[in-house]
DNA sequence: TAGCGGTGTGC
DNA sequence: GCACACC
DNA sequence: GCTA
């Protein structure tokens, strides 16, 4: 928020007069972080710190929600969104008075903070005001007590703790910024006025947090309620497989090697059923946007044939299939090919099936084109691709942007939906319930509230989420491939061979995880191997968990296939 | 305008 | 058997 | 979204 004046920091309350707007008198406050830029939310919280205002940090506390929020719809979200349960509070009867510059009454009660850093604030705590209407805030809201640790949750609602019966209910404000900026502007708390979104009372507050905590150290004390023989649980003090990896004498002399380079792992096709975000055709700023520019490119690219570098034969032959055709790591087209792969997460996020799938070959052609794109034309003749594609080549090539990316790059629900998508074993399909059913926004309401309803994979998927994000160096992809073959040998025997495939050998900096291909030259050998060699794995707690285990095609005989030896789908992680 | 994979898990 | 997720 |  540029438009908060910067101002001396007030460490103390001593200090406030400072800066002139006073917010210490007003109730606990949250940020509905939806739509604001993340540098947004850090200048309102320390403006609002600033000020003396009560940060809540368990939004169980709040009484007051700001927000970029315009509806009372969205603020009703909002709020279901956090565990509460509200309906609209009626108007009060007492209409508003205009704007004032009284200053409210305050200071008598003396708060503990709560985490921050912040100075105690002090709050008025007898006074009837209301924050409604006119009146200026501190509503001494009833009940309203400091989100110290120590007191039990409860006594935070209002109803049995108010002294004032007329005062009996527990309510809540939904405010727009706005109102920060006006009491900024006047230099003391302004009325709420116009910039009241929503005013409810409060059915039931979501549960408090527990003092914050890990996800990990959640976890634990969810792990001990659960039933024992849970795998997840069992194995929780295992050293990780790269200690150990770095321990053991066979591949503790690796060079480490960190480049950063990386693309995107090709991206799978998921289930589709509806959607509600948009694809970029169907904003109609867009749409009109893109024929004009399609008009203008088709003329200005007109004649310039001879700049298109003859298509390499992939092209001509109409090769459908990326495994019959070479794609480096690294083409030319990368910058592009990003935009495009955004689009394409946006489609998996809203659960299009057909979409995804469209632009995972768009991607996958463009990724084996060799050329640097200039023309429209080149991406038009590439398999799988068409209109769509070209049109986003030219308001890329045009603009240097896509509507489309940008949308969906500033979308806080798409933002939730693909933190949810990154934990293995959720797919498209259950962070849209996460988060449209169950209105969880963040891991830890997962872990807080629906630990209970995952599946096992997806505990396991939760607890080492920031693991599973972890790229994979080329010399640890070289040292886990190296564990394998040791142990593979001892099984059979030293022909044995271990092929690092997948990203690690299209030459990729660091993987998302290592794609081995075993074998030996004996056929009989690798029968039944794939499981041997994970059991002993397992023995040896180098497997820590197994997510998945396909034995199929090992299973159909080691015949099958005429051109395919033997490969591990080795589906075994940590 | 239909059709766009194969396999394992969990309910 | 079906829904879902992974590669 | 694209192909057949």
């Amino acid at each position: 928020m540029n438009t908060i004046p910067s101002q001396p920091l007030a460490k103390n309350v001593m200090h406030t007069n400072e800066s002139r707007l006073d917010l210490s008198s007003i109730p606990p406050v949250s940020i509905l972080s939806a739509h604001f830029e993340d540098d947004e939310i850090d200048d309102i919280k320390t403006t609002l710190r600033r000020c003396g205002a009560t940060l809540t940090t368990d939004v169980s506390d709040a009484k007051l929600f700001i927000g970029k929020v315009g509806t009372t719809r969205r603020a009703e979200f909002e709020l279901r969104s956090r565990k509460f349960k509200v309906e609209a509070a009626p108007e009060p009867s007492h209409d508003s008075r205009p704007d004032s510059n009284e200053e409210p009454p305050n200071k008598k009660r003396k708060l503990s903070s709560s985490g921050s850093s912040r100075a105690p604030i002090v709050m008025d705590n007898d006074s009837g005001s209301t924050i409604e209407g006119g009146q200026i805030a501190p509503p001494s809201v009833p009940g309203y007590r400091s989100p110290s640790t120590a007191s039990p949750p409860n006594e935070n609602l209002s109803t049995s703790y108010s002294k004032e019966p007329s005062i009996h209910d527990d309510l809540v404000w939904v405010l727009k910024v706005d109102w920060l900026d006006a009491c900024l502007a006047a230099g003391h708390l302004v009325a709420l006025g116009e910039h009241v979104v929503y005013r409810g009372r409060v059915i039931e507050r979501p549960p408090p947090r527990l003092v914050h905590k890990s996800i990990k150290a959640v976890f634990a004390e969810v792990g001990k309620s659960a039933s024992g023989a849970d795998p997840v649980i069992q194995q929780q003090s295992n050293p990780s497989i790269i200690e150990r990896a770095k321990a053991d004498p066979v591949v503790a002399d690796l060079s480490q090697n960190s480049h950063q380079r990386q693309r995107a792992a090709q991206l799978q096709s998921r289930r589709f059923e509806g959607s509600s975000f948009a694809s970029g055709n169907r904003n109609p700023t867009f749409t009109s946007q893109k024929a004009h520019l399609l008009q203008q490119t088709t003329s200005e690219y007109e004649g310039e044939d001879s700049d298109i570098p003859p298509p390499p034969n992939w092209v001509k032959e109409r090769i459908q299939y990326s495994c019959q055709r070479f794609t480096p790591a690294d083409g030319p087209n990368e910058d592009f090919l990003s935009q495009v792969e955004q689009i394409q997460m946006a489609r998996i996020l809203t659960d299009d099936e057909t979409g995804t799938r469209a632009y995972s070959t768009i991607i996958a052609s463009i990724a084996a084109y060799p050329f640097k794109l200039s023309h429209p034309r080149e991406i038009a003749q590439l398999p799988g691709c068409d209109e769509k594609a070209v049109s986003l080549f030219v308001e890329w090539k045009n603009t240097g942007r896509i509507q489309a990316v940008e949308d969906y790059e500033s979308d806080e629900d798409m933002k939730i939906l693909h933190m949810f998508f990154g934990i293995w074993g959720v797919g498209a399909k259950t962070a849209r319930r996460y988060y449209y059913n169950n209105f969880w926004r963040e891991l830890d309401d997962i872990v807080e509230h629906g630990w209970d309803e995952l599946d096992r994979v997806q505990q396991i998927g939760v607890k080492y989420y920031d693991d599973f994000l972890q790229k994979i160096p080329r010399a640890e992809v070289e040292q886990i491939a190296g564990i394998i073959r040791r142990y593979a040998v001892r099984l059979r025997d030293n022909r044995i061979t271990v092929t690092i495939v997948g990203g690690y050998r299209r030459g990729k900096s660091e993987s998302g995880d290592v794609d081995v291909i075993i074998s030996h030259p004996d056929l009989g050998a690798t029968a039944g191997l794939v499981k041997d060699l994970v059991e002993l794995l397992e023995d040896d707690l180098w497997i820590t968990h197994r997510l998945t285990l396909s034995l199929k095609n090992t299973q159909r005989g080691q015949t099958t296939l005429p051109f395919c030896t033997n490969k591990t789908s080795a589906a075994t992680k940590i």
